[in-house]
DNA sequence: CCGAAAGAGGACAAGACCGGTCCGCTTTAA
DNA sequence: TTAAAGCGGACCGGTCTTGTCCTCTTTCGG
């Protein structure tokens, strides 16, 4: 598995859309370009612009904006900005009494390899890479009014 | 997120023991030692035999041995043995049919580039950077089971 | 030759977690 | 003042992992 969450996905097809756009485009709109269901663009909205990779300007003509160019948005802050931190296991830097034996556990803070070479990996990827400058936008891994049938691995 | 799953972490656990151990050890054995509960290890053994990163001899005096070291072991094959394929997303590989629009997507193909780096950086890990070889093993991230005997049945 | 030990394989229930939606409130331009 | 749009949170349903158990097969030992 591995997977990471479908909401990120989202957030990458808006965030491509919000680039090959430009401006200031509002969250129902996005969902039509995007055929992502409106509350769901408007949560990953949300998310982002918390995470600072967007910016929301409210009230009337609000709207959201890129914050920065994709190619300046590492993929691994926009993981961190739905999913949370990156952390293959509950035992991640300092996080203690998860585990309970983790005093005498041999893996102890072995794990914390694996996540640097893995948050490392991604960070060297940008939204660019992923979502080619001049693409219109699409909807991805489901059709918005179908129920969620996913036939996944 | 990003979390890989629990089975895979007690899969690097037992085969840690497995090897601070050497030789051949009885899945009930390991549950002990791993504080693990029986079943659990057993069914980790099972697919980790399925991958070929253990041998299981059946029968009486049967049991599991370690078909390499760790050191051989990249960590994954592991995650491979136990969660299957590494796929950040629906859209891997040859994988066609899950997306409804992915003949117009224009992120189609671009998480190739993500999964690849995962992979990689996965791969340049083995399980001996993980456990160190004379470590005696333990149980993580939580206790055996809800039942509050260990597998001393 | 038979029984016990141990692995193989699959089925299954419970629980956790994610996905997706909706609500009310606040802000701001017309 | 009103309507459009973002903000924040709560909520429920569905999926998936998790952990267990059962049965069958294999093999050694008496």
């Amino acid at each position: 598995m591995l997977r990471l969450s479908k909401l990120t996905d989202y957030a990458v097809v808006v965030l491509a859309r919000l680039e090959a756009e430009g401006g200031l485009q509002t969250a129902p709109g996005l969902a039509v370009a995007t055929g992502i269901a409106e509350p769901t663009v408007a949560k990953v909205l949300k998310n982002l612009a918390h995470a600072g990779l967007v910016e929301g300007l409210r009230g009337a003509r609000g709207g959201y904006r890129l914050a920065r160019p994709l190619s300046a948005m590492p993929l691994s802050e926009v993981i961190c900005a739905i999913d949370g931190p990156i952390a293959l296991t509950a035992c991640v830097d300092g996080a203690s009494g998860s585990c309970e034996t983790e005093t005498i556990c041999p893996v102890r803070g072995r794990w914390d390899k694996v996540n640097e070479a893995i948050r490392t990996a991604l960070s060297d990827i940008t939204l660019a890479d992923l979502a080619p400058p001049t693409a219109s936008s699409c909807r991805r891994l489901t059709l918005p009014a179908s129920p969620a049938h996913l036939p996944a691995e």
